[in-house]
DNA sequence: GCCCAGGGAATCG
DNA sequence: CGATTCCATGGG
């Protein structure tokens, strides 16, 4: 099964919960790879973000994992699955080792793991993402939260579907979002509204999930993908981005290998990473 | 000033 | 159909 764990172990120590038994995870890797836009880093070591309902603390310490202020039944319930704990990266490396190109990318990558999402926030990310870079989504990201979502210790929610549907086009204009404000608008209003139903995306076929995505203004092909892959679990998603245009026409002859299918998500998040960080198509 | 950025809609031919 | 062009904004 590709949701075969790596028989991690978690336990509680004081307020903290520490993990280990995990074979790939890096934090820069994983939460500042373009996936989530709202994870930083401290001069500590540590990275911090607003998940949900509240802010959580981690760090990397030697062979484990630590979250700060959590107790193991909240690890158990919310961040075993958000961090992805329960699948096997080191079996999929292992078949991605049949294509030489996919073999350097898992290995240079090999420390992103995948976020499951909240999928709004998801869907609301990546429509921002559009022809836009990864430090100015960030900041349209931030900028949201602060005016529209709600405070919290260390920040700020990020705002609901039905909290943004009942804005206008000019209360928006804080965010500096240009002509994305439109279609955050019109997905807020069709999640708010029930015409869309983000719940239920994990239990369709993807296929049908892309389309009723798509019926969204300003999400087409790769922006659903995304929020499959990123906000409802579809592993096998591939969102064609310009890097990852580039590498499947450039490496792969127009796409994926046939050992990369089954986990297409994971192999296009180690090809992002690979193609726009190690420097493959400098020269 | 010019280019581009985790695309997609509108408008061509 | 496929191929261009435009879209707001900000950083290099």
């Amino acid at each position: 099964m590709d949701t075969m764990g790596e028989n991690i172990t978690a336990r509680q120590r004081g307020t903290d919960t520490l993990v280990s038994g995990f074979s790939c995870f890096d934090l820069r890797d994983t939460l500042d790879c373009g996936q989530a836009f709202r994870w930083s880093e401290a001069d500590d070591g540590r990275w911090s973000a607003v998940v949900g309902n509240r802010k959580l603390t981690v760090a990397l310490r030697g062979d484990e994992f630590v979250l700060f202020d959590t107790t193991f039944a909240e690890f158990e319930q919310k961040w075993r699955s958000y961090f992805d704990f329960d699948r096997d990266y080191l079996r999929i490396m292992k078949a991605f080792g049949e294509n030489e190109i996919l073999r350097d990318a898992a290995r240079y990558a090999s420390g992103i793991r995948l976020l499951k999402q909240d999928t709004w926030e998801c869907l609301c990310s990546f429509i921002i993402s559009q022809n836009n870079n990864i430090p100015r989504i960030k900041g349209i990201i931030e900028r949201l939260c602060e005016n529209f979502g709600e405070r919290i210790e260390g920040g700020y929610t990020f705002p609901s579907a039905e909290v943004i549907a009942g804005l206008s086009l000019d209360e928006l204009a804080p965010l500096r979002s240009g002509f994305r404000a439109k279609y955050i608008l019109d997905a807020a209003q069709k999640v708010a509204s029930g015409e869309i139903d983000l719940e239920n995306l994990s239990k369709m076929d993807s296929e049908l999930g892309a389309s009723e995505l798509m019926k969204i203004k300003g999400v087409g092909p790769k922006v659903a993908d995304c929020v499959l892959l990123f906000g409802a679990g579809k592993i096998d998603r591939c969102p064609k981005d310009v890097w990852i245009k580039r590498v499947l026409t450039e490496f792969f002859g127009g796409a994926l290998p046939e050992c990369a299918l089954p986990y297409a998500g994971i192999a296009q998040q180690y090809l992002f990473h690979y193609a726009r960080t190690s420097g493959v198509f400098d020269r």
